[in-house]
DNA sequence: GTCTATATAGCGATAGAC
DNA sequence: GTCTATCGCTATATAGAC
């Protein structure tokens, strides 16, 4: 076991993408990757198992992308763009169909239905698992990551937030914000269940009807009254 | 700065504690590794910086714990009991109060309120942003520690959730309870500001008006009608 | 119980041949 | 663009003196 093996299995747990087995090495690793951070978190995941569960060389990764770091930025950067791009859209579509202020539903909807949709496409269950973790957990580094990529984002949606709901002060819907990219991020993640689901009716992992439900539980949350006894 | 210095500064970081700057060697091993994995992680926060910051010889987590996994687990322990039991005899006391079934608001403090009261613990905040973070992210082994010490809690409260909201299938509740877990997690966390807060209000550490406001945003949307289109 | 010293292993990164 | 080989470092864990 310690005599090396010549040159390595090069095709294994691949198979899964649709038409194109190989891929690019620099596909490869940015597709083992996703799936090995989802699974043990980032930190834990190692170079060498990357490369070798990819079917490339150690070397590879340090070729492609620089270093690891610039790895795991290029995993994200891969897909939260085009995720956030559909949310923008979707926001200024629900703007323009309402004449600038949409209900709350149609906002939230906006922000959690390009996330959840990742639920149907088998290479993006890895990244929204990957996604849940890194937004409340994860290092420093990775969240700064996210952040750049966020922190426009959630400024627009607040503002949006403030015009359909002028009742709550920007502070308020801040917060109220915050609750609900947690209640998001929590489903996104999946994880174990919470009870033994006794009617064996939805799963641990969310589908249409768990946006539509987490849709009207924030808005309803968006909805309630300040009941705020000391501040000025 | 290379030449050793000679016993290091035993106390340090402490003077947090009340009465017991020094303590034994585990205790302070055990409150060093809570601030150190919440605000670097688990993963990445090295037995020899434990030590160090600790004023401990690097053999002694070994010696006290076994392992860094036993560490991490007595870490969570020790804190998460304590909470459990709280949100256990604040959940009874509100259903003793209430003859049974009190309102959905009453249930989802008996959750919060135990976790979020750390804030104002010198020693819990380290903690509160741990257990947010373990919570959504973290190894599968950090994770199944957790799991095991909430199953029977998640299954308690949605139990009294069920009672408080008998519209609500047991189904739908135990999705509404991930949300809720999920939305109280992010709060825990703290994490980055979601925007750069113009009124500068609140920061960006929950207090006891953001506590009120999450079990109003909650209740709320517990309450909300269920819009289920295609199911049985 | 606490220390030094070290065993053993894995890590990210790189040089240089092909 | 891919490979081998290796550097330099850090990690957890432990043996054995005090």
């Amino acid at each position: 076991m310690a005599t090396r093996e010549p040159i390595h299995s090069s095709r294994r747990t691949r198979a899964a993408s649709k038409a194109h087995p190989p891929a690019t090495t620099r596909e490869r690793l940015l597709d083992v990757s996703e799936r090995l951070f989802a699974e043990k978190g980032i930190e834990t995941t190692s170079l060498r198992t990357i490369t070798r569960e990819a079917g490339a060389n150690l070397a590879a990764v340090n070729y492609h992308f620089g270093s690891k770091t610039a790895l795991v930025t290029e995993v994200f950067a891969r897909r939260i763009q085009p995720i956030n791009e559909d949310r923008l859209r979707r926001l200024e579509e629900a703007e323009a169909e309402s004449g600038g202020t949409p209900r709350i539903e149609r906002i939230l909807e906006a922000l959690i239905v390009p996330a959840l949709v990742l639920v149907r496409d088998p290479g993006g269950r890895h990244f929204r698992r990957l996604m849940g973790r890194a937004h409340s957990g994860s290092s420093q580094e990775v969240q700064q990551i996210l952040l750049s990529q966020f922190e426009r984002l959630g400024r627009r949606f607040c503002e949006a937030i403030e015009r359909a709901l002028p009742q709550l002060t920007p502070d308020e819907i801040t917060w109220r914000f915050k609750f609900s990219i947690g209640a998001m991020a929590f489903v996104m993640v999946g994880g174990p269940p919470l009870r033994a689901a006794g009617a064996r009716s939805r799963g641990n992992e969310p589908d249409e009807t768990v946006t539509a439900d987490l849709v009207a539980f924030l808005a309803a949350g968006f909805r309630a009254p300040i009941t705020r006894e000391g501040r000025s």
